[in-house]
DNA sequence: GTTAGCATGTAAGGAGTTACATGATTTT
DNA sequence: AAAATCATGTAACTCCTTACATGCTAAC
């Protein structure tokens, strides 16, 4: 078993899901969809890629003649561990790495699973919340104005990820419309 | 040389500037300095402690009788490097890892050196949002509604960053007040 | 007197990066 | 024909977490 992150194991079969790929393509979209926050580099990739292949969730095909390429596609047992992973709702779907990438592919979980991990993640944040504001009371040494203000952003950051999930959450459970697009119910949403 | 992470050894080398502690303690400083997002488990922060002492950056001593407690000291060789950690003004004192933590010290550090770090910072966040928008514009493919909504709050978070450094930019060149205010009590002064 | 929290540590391994190595194809 | 970019891959290393192991002390 060479290890693999649940997060780009999802990513990369569900970016296959839509159409194959060769690697390079991979990581541009990869990158592209989440901001992803690191660079994702070519070692964690290719390896990746092996590892689905040979557990076969892909099948890699390499174009002969033309430029050296190798072309991934979606095997049915990949199909099926996508499904997997799309219905999965426990802590692994709530966590920094693995949330981003959920919601990415919301569109293919059912309402119920959708609300469960936003649930989740929130009360997840909340909890981080309060351990932290109770950190900051515990401490009152050690506050100069940097400190202080270090501590508010990140609070105020937090409490605004919460917020977003809220409203999410409403959103889901009054209409189960997706936010922000073009559908026949206008986005709830109130930007500025 | 036991690899230390520059973050932590800075971290906990500012605190020890305050006070003795021992690891326990620092610890739960350090979580609640920063929120710190991840926890910091104790193998990483003892092995960390003992390589600080190993080089010379801090005394540790072993009370003997009561707890089993090391409390460790900063030597003067400690401070400096203390000293030099803080007025880095490079590329390492701008990323996600390293950034909170400078900015935590920031009192410790003179105008030129916060007002160099802030625009480092804020133009390495720019320099990333425009990689993503870029990346948003040219695949547009693959949108759901829920992909989109991802794409624009990761865009409307990295922007509200950089105007949260843009504003202490500001106010750093205006008059060096440090933000948040009315604060009676005005920061350390940098002789300790 | 037992549970909860304080306090320190080690070994193994996970998840990723960097740096290197190679070569094809497109652009200038 | 040189330079940039496309495309794939490996080896070594870093930083960190998890799980384990140990024992003290305060509180109930």
């Amino acid at each position: 078993m060479t290890s693999r992150s649940t997060a780009l194991e999802m990513a990369l079969l569900g970016l296959l899901h839509d159409a194959p790929m060769h690697g390079y393509e991979l990581r541009k979209q990869l990158i592209g969809l989440l901001g992803w926050g690191r660079v994702l580099s070519y070692g964690t990739l290719y390896p990746c890629l092996k590892s689905l292949v040979r557990d076969g969730f892909l099948d890699a095909e390499g174009t002969s003649g033309g430029r050296n390429r190798i072309v991934y596609t979606l095997t049915a047992a990949g199909k099926e561990r996508f499904v997997g992973l799309v219905a999965e709702t426990g802590p692994t779907a709530w966590d920094d790495d693995n949330f981003g990438i959920h919601f990415a592919f919301f569109a293919r979980a059912d309402l119920p699973t959708r609300v469960r991990i936003l649930e989740g993640r929130r009360s997840r944040l909340e909890q981080r919340l309060d351990h932290f504001r109770a950190s900051i009371a515990r401490s009152r040494e050690r506050r100069d104005a940097y400190t202080l203000e270090l501590q508010r952003h990140g609070l105020e950051s937090g409490e605004r990820e919460v917020r977003w999930l809220t409203e999410l959450i409403d959103t889901e459970r009054a209409g189960g419309r997706p936010p922000g697009g073009s559908n026949p119910n206008p986005p709830p949403k109130e930007t500025s």
